[in-house]
DNA sequence: ATGACTGGATAGTCCAGA
């Protein structure tokens, strides 16, 4: 099973380049964020050419900021946008949908940038994890956390950590709170796969940022023991952020193995291969 | 170089992004 995530930045605008994604990638569960749609207009833009690909789809949007979907072709049983205990600013916003997908409960989430370290809204950041560290804990372990986590985990996560001090997205509360994340049996999967690599998911637009590979690694594949032992393969895919009109995030996608049958003995840990070469995976769709 | 780009709402530019 293939998993995706990627922050969009208006998948109105995105729309011609993420059709052509879905079916280059043929991901079996997409996770977005930054839709920017309130949900009858991401349904109106995106039911019919979705359908044609073979997704179902769930839409979290409340208007032209934030917004999160889910997009699958291995069901979606029990939706659920947001969390309990989410907190707004002060009003909710859309920053999670979930489901369960393919036997993992799924979980799409945008959180919230932060601004600045004096700002409100980097408490409300630090709330917002703090409320889906609880949420999480209520969830078993075959469970999936994508999305944009506006974190970089560690320094190696930035082009120049020293541009960086002071600054949102880098500070030791945010990194405490990514830690209680993991603490709770998440493993970030593109790093356990990549741990020496200069791996980015997200480049500012401005300044050649991309073309110098200036970035940093904020979008993460978050996964529970039993499903990061299933990762066959995680990486970014940097082709979607280049050509004309990408976003300014590019995809992160995690292959997985198909799941045990529950009584073969003890899991073991994710392998650490490589990714095998690109064209050569044999999807349980390309059967 | 306190910049550079993009999207949304708006109808001027301003806010947000990270």
């Amino acid at each position: 099973m293939r998993i995706a995530t990627w922050n969009v930045n208006s998948v109105r605008q995105r729309l011609p380049r993420l059709l052509p994604w879905l079916a280059e990638r043929r991901p079996d569960v997409v996770c977005l964020q930054e839709t920017k749609v309130a949900n009858p207009v991401f349904d109106d833009a995106l039911a019919t050419p979705l359908a044609e690909l073979g997704y179902d789809f769930v839409s979290h949007g409340l208007g032209q900021w934030n917004g999160v979907a889910l997009l699958t072709r291995v069901g979606i049983e029990d939706p659920r946008r947001g969390f309990p205990g989410e907190p707004g600013f002060p009003d909710p916003e859309a920053r999670c949908v979930s489901a369960v997908c393919g036997g993992i409960r799924v979980h799409s989430v945008y959180v919230p940038n932060g601004r600045t370290l004096a700002s409100d809204h980097y408490a409300y950041k630090l709330a917002w994890l703090e409320a889906l560290r609880a949420h999480l804990a209520t969830v078993g372990p075959e469970v999936a956390v994508c999305g944009d986590l506006n974190i970089a985990p560690a320094d190696a996560d930035v082009f120049d950590p020293d541009a960086f001090v002071g600054h949102t997205h880098v500070s030791e509360p945010e990194r405490r709170a990514l830690a209680g994340l993991l603490g709770l049996g998440l493993h970030d999967v593109v790093r356990d796969h990549w741990p020496g690599e200069r791996v980015y998911t997200y480049w500012d637009y401005r300044a050649g940022m991309f073309h110098q590979n200036l970035g940093m690694r904020i979008d993460l594949v978050l996964a529970g023991t039993p499903v990061a032992a299933r990762v066959r393969a995680a990486w970014v895919d940097r082709e979607a952020r280049k050509g004309s009109g990408p976003s300014d995030h590019a995809p992160v996608i995690v292959d997985l193995d198909e799941a045990p049958d529950g009584d073969i003995g003890p899991l073991v840990p994710p392998p650490s291969a490589p990714a095998p070469p690109r064209g050569r995976r044999i999807l349980p769709q390309d059967r």
